[in-house]
DNA sequence: CAGTTCATATAGCACTGCTATAGGTGCTAG
DNA sequence: CTAGCACCTATAGCAGTGCTATATGAACTG
């Protein structure tokens, strides 16, 4: 049995090696049953991709455009709160969809190999939250707000993954999901009393207008300028006391 | 260089696969180098724990102890919301201070392989929770605030693994442990808004009862009657409109 | 003392990731 | 058309891997 179709090796190989990581249940996929099953002899794999690992890079890169074009096809809503929301649910049913991919992404997520993708991924909830702010609905900082609900979805599907399929509950992620979102959003609709755990008006304020700054290149002011108006709103919008 | 000293020889090849786990940075690390450091024989070790992935179980569970173990010196303030503070804190130091074998602990989870510590970790959590709800300090099940809990706990600490130690910012910890902390705990202090996100006061009270009855096993009720009684207060405590 | 059980060692198998070397393929230059 | 060249692939094999069949010793038990 070997992937046919008269793709080059090159492809095959990502094909055959992706296919192997998602049946493979967690037991080690080995170059030689990759290159056979891709129909190609060993060196031909480190000629394309130098490393067992540079394959399952391309594998995970791969499968992060997947992802990516997930969360893409979600995105324009109107209300930026619901697509974050979307954008979790999609996080979380990419990785039980696709379990093994999901755990060489982010399970095995170390400071010399991998943050590459997690960044990217913090991009793109950071480029929904930025929306969430300008339009005056965000708490803390777009950055910190998306790290932190990045975090909490990874350590959910995580968990989620690591449950027997039939006992998965997706209550935990939305019920997750929503207490990051409340925690990270401005007071809802309803106007909540001021004394409340929520920021003061003006520190929303001043996230908002820094958000729709930093999206709408203005003009009005030299870089300079700008750049000095932008720490002040960031002191602002950072001060403790609210 | 071995190790010596007399202890036996399943202590040293526990203690040399920890070690070299420990410094591994991520690399695999090989029966042979175990069995060399440990000052033993290759069959030795299959013969104690059968397998490499049993002795690796193993250094897991000590470590697993250890944790619990640190977990447990936190415990009693008197304030329970406050205990769960700390004893997110002390999970992420724990990943912080041995990121390879917090790795395998909770990077690697599998449905077939490891869910014994994440329910046991869960378990601990959740026993820490069931005093909060207790306190009519508790907004949602306790089983449930544990399991989400947890779940953000160990997606912020394998987030903080994967950035270089350098720049790592400890905020995000805080930041989602309070957020989480807040979405599963009845409205603090200040008297909040009614209409509020929060639950109503007689949810909040059912959790609370619901959590002393199981602790305190009454004998007033019959265990049909309590197993009744309890299903109602189940029902009520997780009613959707509150 | 013999018999049994436990604990360790020697040697080796099948497999792993990877590579030194060589051979074929398609191009452009003359 | 041939010569050269860069590209791609295959044969064969190395060092290292997890693991084991077998044997040896030590320590009890009768």
């Amino acid at each position: 049995m070997s992937l046919d179709g008269q793709l080059p090796p090159k492809m095959r190989l990502l094909r055959a090696a992706a296919e192997l990581l998602a049946n493979s249940a967690g037991a080690p996929v080995s170059t030689r049953q990759i290159t056979q099953l891709a129909g190609v002899s060993a060196p031909t794999l480190y000629h394309h991709f130098g490393d067992k690992e540079g394959l399952f890079d391309a594998v995970v890169a791969a499968g992060f455009e997947e992802y990516v074009a997930g969360e893409r096809d979600f995105a324009p809503s109107g209300h930026p709160l619901e697509d974050i929301r979307r954008m979790w649910d999609n996080h979380v049913q990419f990785g039980l969809n696709q379990p093994e991919l999901y755990l060489v992404m982010f399970g095995n997520i170390r400071p010399e190999s991998r943050p590459a993708i997690v960044a990217d991924a913090e991009a793109l909830m950071e480029e929904m939250l930025n929306k969430a702010a300008a339009a005056g609905q965000l708490n803390v900082q777009p950055r910190e707000a998306a790290r932190s609900i990045l975090a909490a979805n990874v350590g959910v599907t995580l968990m989620l993954i690591a449950e027997p399929a039939s006992e998965r509950n997706l209550e935990l992620s939305t019920m997750t999901r929503d207490a990051m979102i409340f925690a990270v959003s401005a007071e809802p609709a309803s106007g909540a009393a001021p004394g409340d755990a929520g920021k003061s008006s003006v520190v929303v304020a001043a996230i908002a207008l820094n958000a729709a700054l930093q999206a709408s290149h203005s003009d009005q002011l030299s870089s300079s300028e700008l750049k000095l108006f932008l720490e002040w709103l960031h002191r602002i919008s950072t001060s403790p006391a609210g």
